[in-house]
Order: structure tokens, then sequence, then C-alpha cells
DNA sequence: CATGAATGAGAGTTCATTCAT
DNA sequence: AATGAATGAACTCTCATTCAT
């Protein structure tokens, strides 16, 4: 079936983006490593913009849902779901270090309109539910009267700026550029006990 | 003299790279907006890859500096120290934000070894300077016993996060794409604020 | 059976090849337009190229025969006889448009010998006829002492002349892109009347 | 200076165009034919088709001018017009049969509206000459009511028709494939002579 | 010192064709 | 008998770079 190879040329290239970029990649870079013809990526995806519309697609559905069924659970409170989405997300992150890089990357770009929009989406979609959970949690007095929008913003840089560099983060954690984060259990550990004190701290009413 | 036209140059080629990515910008359009020639800019800095690593070590001078003065200050404490750092920092980041969007895509590019060293011998200097003074501050008793390193991610993190995407951030600000928060002072007061305010209720004991 | 399918391909093909030119048309178009699978016109005709052949071959015999049978009608005396072939000539270019542009087009190619040289022998095949006719005219003192094969090259080449293309013969006529004269019923009678004025002025003793 | 390089460019496509037609040739040919690198033809015209463009433009001039000039000649009647307007049209065209060539394949294609259009606008101008001067004829009384624009199609149609193919034309008038009329000296005068005589039979009183 | 012309390499894409089913 | 998947070759075009002047 076609499914496997499309989606075996979309794993592969997620790390190629990664690693180089979008720009910086080549179709036939791509059909070598993916061991695949290099008509393949045309006769699948249409375009070389189509793929990536592809990975976004592809990736979109996997960071959805969890944020929203948090937010929805009536039997949390606000505290609850605060820490539930940091370990939610990090966790998400992790796993992907490569479908996040490639989002970041092209983010940062201005170009491409529609592509840009569409991961816009995705983000704004994401930090809105995490901002109502803290307007909910200001409502109710159980939060502070935070800056709601930059409250999430610091809780969602704070894993993006470990994740922009793998060899800056080893470097940054333990001085040592061959160390592991993104696959290293302490260090997951790790981020989200920060992320939840410095979340707690700000949030809560002294 | 020729140093007027190699500013110039990098200059604009910093504006072109942040629109349209390293890879996406070519030698000829930097040479159509820049008004200069085509081989200039070979002339000038040997090649594409060059210009590149010029930027950063023409930009990097802005970078440092202000930050070592500030840790070395025997006048100031350490709360003190990072309310400057804060200040600081945000200022440099928005008055630069084309600039500062480059090192961000590079960063984020496994490749081309060398400049990914460069940029991250910058990152982790500043980064290491901050630190220090954090871990200062914990030897003073200043400051609760943080994670060092992560408390420094989630401070740069959070100015980071709202410089992605002017149209993200302007969105996720006012809901409304075409608002220009990197211009907009009351922006830059309302980003210092909540990263001391975040910064605050996290260092401080209670 | 297969012929149906084979004769759809070859009437979708000859469209298709008017409008697109031989070259500028793809497979991938043809089997869409046709609605049939793209392997399709391989199954059946081998090549592209081998598909234009069974397109000219199909078509010949449809502009062979009647002419042969005019001239030889012993009834009819040279004058009667090319007043039939005018009407004749006129009645199948009008009524196969897109066929005559396709055989015009790769007669305009010096390339492909073989396929040049078999459209040739259609053409001269026809040409010979009417020079026949002609030169029996001029021998049966009928016609004036003119140049038969240029005659013939006058004949035709009128009628070649409106069917170069369609737009322009609409506008010259009409001073009207949209005007539609291969199926207008009043541009046929109008063509083969002048084409038999011309000749009757050319070849009839003054 | 440039305008030789591009000139041969210019000169070689043609004869290329005209034996392997526009989509028949690939830029790499013309490359390889006109001793020059691939990247010339991009780097001269912008692109395939703005060479095509090109070719028009440069050889249009040519094929403009004379036949207005002797429009308004007024010392001229209109019969000694139409024998001019005869020798000069067959002239231009045995002169330039490639170039020839490549306008009307490009006018049996229905696409590319652009430069149909520009093609057309060249053949309606000439056309349009013609036809006043015809119609002038008509209205002094020195020809007869003929139909103006179909006589036109009779005139230039009779030159294209033997201009379609050389080995058509060969075999047509010598019954020798390898006779080269386009460049022999008494085809043209017999050629000529042909076209003034049915162009008098037909516009003459009698 | 500066430049317009020129280049070879490689980009994304399309193509006619083949092959396993 | 018929097809969807797959392929390698070739396409146009753009690129960073070089070179003669």
């Amino acid at each position: 079936m076609s499914t496997a190879k499309k989606d075996h040329i979309i794993t592969t290239a997620i790390e190629l983006f990664a690693e180089k970029g979008f720009e910086g990649s080549s179709i036939r870079d791509l059909a070598t490593r993916a061991d695949v013809n290099v008509a393949m990526v045309n006769y699948y995806f249409g375009s070389k913009d189509k793929l990536f519309e592809a990975i976004v697609e592809h990736k979109a559905a996997f960071m959805r849902g969890k944020l929203d069924e948090i937010a929805a659970n009536p039997k949390l409170d606000e505290l609850e779901k605060m820490n539930l989405v940091i370990e939610n997300y990090v966790e998400k992150v992790l796993s992907q270090p490569s479908f996040h890089k490639i989002l970041y990357q092209e983010l940062l770009r201005a170009e491409r309109q529609t592509m840009h929009d569409n991961i816009i989406r995705i983000f704004v979609k994401n930090t809105q539910t995490v901002r109502e959970i803290i307007e909910q949690g200001i409502k109710k007095k159980i939060f502070r009267k935070v800056d709601p929008q930059l409250t999430v913003a610091s809780m969602m840089g704070t894993i993006n700026q470990v994740m922009l560099s793998k060899a800056m983060c080893a470097m940054l954690l333990e001085g040592n550029k061959s160390f592991s984060p993104y696959t290293d259990p302490a260090f997951k550990t790790r981020l989200i006990k920060h992320i939840k004190q410095v979340m707690h701290a700000h949030l809560l009413q002294k």
C-alpha cells in the first residue's frame, strides 16, 4: 500500500528538514536518504511545498486533542490543569524534537504566507487553550492577576529555549556538547519540575 | 572607504535573511536590494557563507559587553542585576528583531557546524553570565534554590517566544495580525514587567 | 471490444494535439481527457509516436477515395471535376479542422522522418490527382496553359490559409475573434464560391 | 558586445525551432548547437518563452514596413501595387523559410494565448494592408467585385502551401525529394509569375 | 577597485514508459 | 485485458561563483 511509503518519506523528510532546513534540503537528498526515486515526492505529494503541508497535517493531529481534553475536564481545578498541560506539552515536544524544529524554523520565516498561516493557526489554537485556563484561574481567584498571554509565552518559551539546539542545550546543562538531553528521562523530569515551579510561584497567591 | 559599503550590504542582508531565510535569499536579490553589483558580495566577503559569518561577527559585539558590565558591577545586588539584565536583554532583542531572527534560524539548523558553533558560543556566553548571577544570588540566600540553567531558559525563552513571528505575536496579544508589537513601546514595558514579575516570584524567598 | 476504446483515444488525441500540439500534449493529459488509464496509450499503441501514426492512418482513408472517384468519372469534363474537387476538399477540411491542424503541424516539422514521409505521401497523392485533372484540361484545351503544380497549391493553399487559426480567420473575416467560421455554413458557401471563381478565371480561356 | 551573441542564439534557435518545433526543442539542444552555455538563454532572454517572443520581435520589423510603403505610394495604381506586393512577399518568405515555418507552427497551435495573439497581430496587419489595396482597386473599378479577404488568403495561401515542407514542395515540383526549391532562383520567378497570373485573371475586368 | 558577462552545478518538476498484479 | 505504482531521463530555470576587463 502507498501509505507506508508516504509515511516513510514524511518521516525521513522531517529528519532532513530538521537538520538542513526546508530550503536547505533538496528533493534529491531526500530521495536518496529515503531510498526512493526522485520522482516519488512529486508523485505522492505534488510538490516540495505540498510535502511540507503534508508533514504539518500529518503531525498536527498529534499536537491537538490532549490539551482540549485537559481544559474541558470538569474534575480538575486550574492548577491541576496547568500541571497536566506542562507535563503533556513537555512530553510531546521532547518526543518529536525534529518536527518541533521544523515548525519553529518555518515560523521564523516571514515568507510563504499560506504555510506560515497554517502553522500559526496550530500554535494560536494551543496557546489560547492554555490562556483560557489561566484566565479561568484568575477569575476563580486561584491565580494571581498575571498577564495571561505572556504567561503562556513563558511556559512555552522555556521549553522552546532548550529545544533550539541539542548541542547548545547539552552545553548549558552539562558543559558537554555530546550529551543527549532530549532522550534523557532525567532531563524531562527536571524540565517539568522547573516549569511547574516557575508557574506555581508566578500564578499562586502568596 | 569600503567599510560603508560592507556595512550597507550587511544591514540589507540581515533584513533579507530575516524575511526569506538564508537559503531562501539569493545573492542577486541581495545585490538588487542593496543596489550593488552581484559580484560585490563575493568580492568583499568571499562567499555567501562567509557573509553570514561576517553578519554574526558584526553584530556579536553589540550583543556582548553590557551583560558583563552589569554582572561585574559591585554596587548592585543580584536582584538588581537580574532586573537590569532583563531590561537590557529585552531592549536589545526588540531593537534588532531581524538579526535576532537570523540567529535563531541558524541555531535551529544542525548543519554548517562552524557557524552553528560560533552562534552557540555567543549564546552560551550570555547565558553563563546570567547563570552566574543567579548562582551568586542563591549562594547569598537572596534567591531560592532554583535550577539556574533552566531559569535562564525561562527568562530568554519568554522573550524568544514573542519574537518567533510578528504575525503570531500580534495575534496572541491583540487578536489582530497587523498589530506591530516590536515597535510598540507599551509592549516593551509590558514584556519587561511580566518577566520581572515571573523572575521575582520564582527567585525570591517567600 | 477494444476498437471502440482505441477509437475513443484517437478521437480525443486529435482534439488535444490540435490544441496543444503533439509535443505540448502529455499522455497524462490525454488519459485524463479520454478518461482512460495512463498506461492504455502505450498498451494499445506501443508509444506516443505510434499513436500519432495510428491517427494519421485512421484518418488517411477518409481523405482519400473521393478525389480518385471524381477524377475517374468519365461523365464529367475537367471543369466539372475541378468544381467537385473544390467542393469536396472544402467540405472535408471544414468537417475535420482538428485533424487538418495536426497534419499541417507535423508537416511543418522537419523531424521524425518516417512520419513526415507518411504525411507527405497522403498529400502528394491528393495533389497529383488534382494536377492530373488540370493537365488533362490543358491537353483538351479546356484550360489555359497554366502551371499545374502551383495551381493546385493555390487551390489548397487558399483553404489552408483560412484553417491556420480560428481566431485569425475570424478576425480577418469579421474583425471579431469569437466568430466561429469553421462551423458556419455561410462561410463554407463563401469559401467554395471564392475558390471556384479564382480557379475559373485562372483556368478558363478568355 | 552582447548583441552579437544574442543574435547568434536567435539565429540558431530559428533553425532549431523550424526543424523540431518550439516544444520539441530543448534549451540544451539549442545551447549545444549555438555552442553557448545552457544558462545563457535564460541569462539573455529570461526564459524559453521570452526567447520565442524575442525571435518574433527580432524578425517582425523585417516583415513590416515594405508593404505599407507600397500601399502608400501615390504613383502606383492598384494593379502595380499588387504586383509589387506579390514580389515583395515571395521574396521575404523565401529568404527566411525557417522563420516562416516557426510563425506558422505557432499559429497552428491554439495554446499560449499571448504569443498567438502577437503573431496574429503581425499577420492581420499585413493582411489588412493588402485587403485595402484590393478594396481600393474595386472602388476604382480597376478590379472586379471579388471577395477581398479571401483573395488575400489565396495570394498568401499559395506561397504558404509551397513553404509547408521543403521535401513535399520538391516532390511536387520535380518528383525529387532532394531538390532545394527555396534557394533556387528559377523557382522564385516561377512562383511570382504564377501568383501574378492567378491574381490578374481573378482581379481584372474581362 | 569594481563590474557585467559568463558558467557549471544542481534545483524542482514533468515526462513517456514499464512492471507487478 | 487492464491498471495504479513506480521509475529514470530529461526538462526549464536559478544559483553562487568566477573571470576578463
